[in-house]
DNA sequence: TAGATTGTTAATCGATTAACAATC
DNA sequence: TAGATTGTTAATCGATTAACAATC
């Protein structure tokens, strides 16, 4: 480690580059590879080399010139800079078919992120068992915030109640908030937000599908 | 309209604004409102004016100079460049918790993509309806493709299977995958593919969290 | 040593923002 | 007309890529 940089230098292509070289060096981890080269990790994510060497560059030091990175090394670097060496709680708001979707998926625990609370204001879904987990009553919600420590929330309610239900969670003590709803949120600039809206992607999808089907992507 | 331009032309961060325009513009259009300037439509959405008439710039001459946008024009103008004007149908592959909630997601088919086919391989789910749509047997994957003109499917089945269900899907004539599967897919230049990732983007979260917790983010 | 590799800076590329003429 | 607005180009900003010295 060299040089310390603050957080707010790094770029945001950067940070979403992060997880999916944490991600491709835990398989090779798995694999048992215990070196790579800049030029093999970029190669296998399709990205330049110099770009991945750049993006490390904002933290420092991963190996020494001349010499490849360690695997063994490199994975819990990222894994503390990502901010998931220890176990990130979350909560679930919304126990609709989305909410429990998520709550179902397994992968969320061993990326890092166990759900420690699943809430929905439905008195019929009060009490559904989810994965050894009951679905809570709202009224649950800031009480099981601070007990289980959690400081991230999937909010997956109907777009009508995202605001008051956002309110609540700030209030509460939320800082990252993974946002399903259509609907762009107020926060504090204390509160980071990621919007995951279905409809965008499929529209941006169907605009490069109609530029294929209509020969007009200049590839003729 | 004054300039014809080539899709491939028009940046990727253009394309992923489209549907948000769009989506911002049919509200306007609910509540009656019929014309609209580009500085009131951007900062509704938080993005500068100049940004958004040059993303429109692109398509050229959706006003003329002087006058603001009329929403009734540019909702149906957008519509044809996102390439909604006519109903494009998806299916769904791969019925497990995730592709329920996608297939029982009726706003769907409001936004312009009607579920026409859901499918897996277990025979415990090949059945059950949900809409009033029965998921079907894998083997009834092409012939559905085709019959109902299908050019649009949603992947929703374990990493392990993606690539040889991608595969089947191009050969059946599928021009557009959203993929949630977590693994990267092969596909000729033909196919646009648009990952959706949830573990990249709740880590690329978790980077801000652990970054506004440690007063490390410049804002101070 | 010779070849390969990283860290780091400089050059290139692309996207955003500002500016303003033309128009209503 | 005066004020407001778009379309369009130029200026700025930021991100990607290339280049290469230092190192093994």
């Amino acid at each position: 480690m060299r040089k310390v940089r603050r957080h707010s230098e790094v770029p945001e292509a950067t940070i979403h580059r992060l997880p999916r070289y944490l991600e491709k060096l835990k398989l090779l981890q798995a694999m048992g590879v215990e070196d790579v080269s800049s030029r093999q990790l970029a190669e296998s994510l399709d990205i330049k080399a110099s770009q991945l060497r750049h993006d490390f560059h904002y933290f420092g030091g991963f190996s020494r010139p001349g010499r490849p990175y360690q695997v063994g090394k490199l994975v819990p670097a990222l894994e503390k800079i990502i901010g998931v060496s220890e176990p990130q709680p979350v909560a679930i708001i919304g126990a609709g078919h989305l909410g429990q979707a998520l709550a179902n998926y397994a992968n969320m625990g061993v990326q890092g992120f166990p759900v420690r609370g699943v809430f929905d204001a439905n008195p019929r879904l009060v009490g559904l068992e989810i994965r050894g987990q009951p679905v809570r009553d709202m009224d649950q919600l800031e009480p099981v915030i601070a007990q289980e420590g959690i400081r991230i929330a999937i909010l997956t309610v109907p777009a009508p109640f995202a605001q008051e239900v956002t309110d609540r969670l700030v209030k509460a003590g939320i800082v990252g908030i993974v946002n399903f709803a259509p609907t762009d949120l107020k926060v504090p600039k204390t509160v980071a937000v990621r919007n995951e809206r279905l409809a965008v992607g499929i529209m941006a999808l169907s605009f490069k599908v109609k530029c294929i089907l209509e020969g007009d992507c200049g590839t003729e």
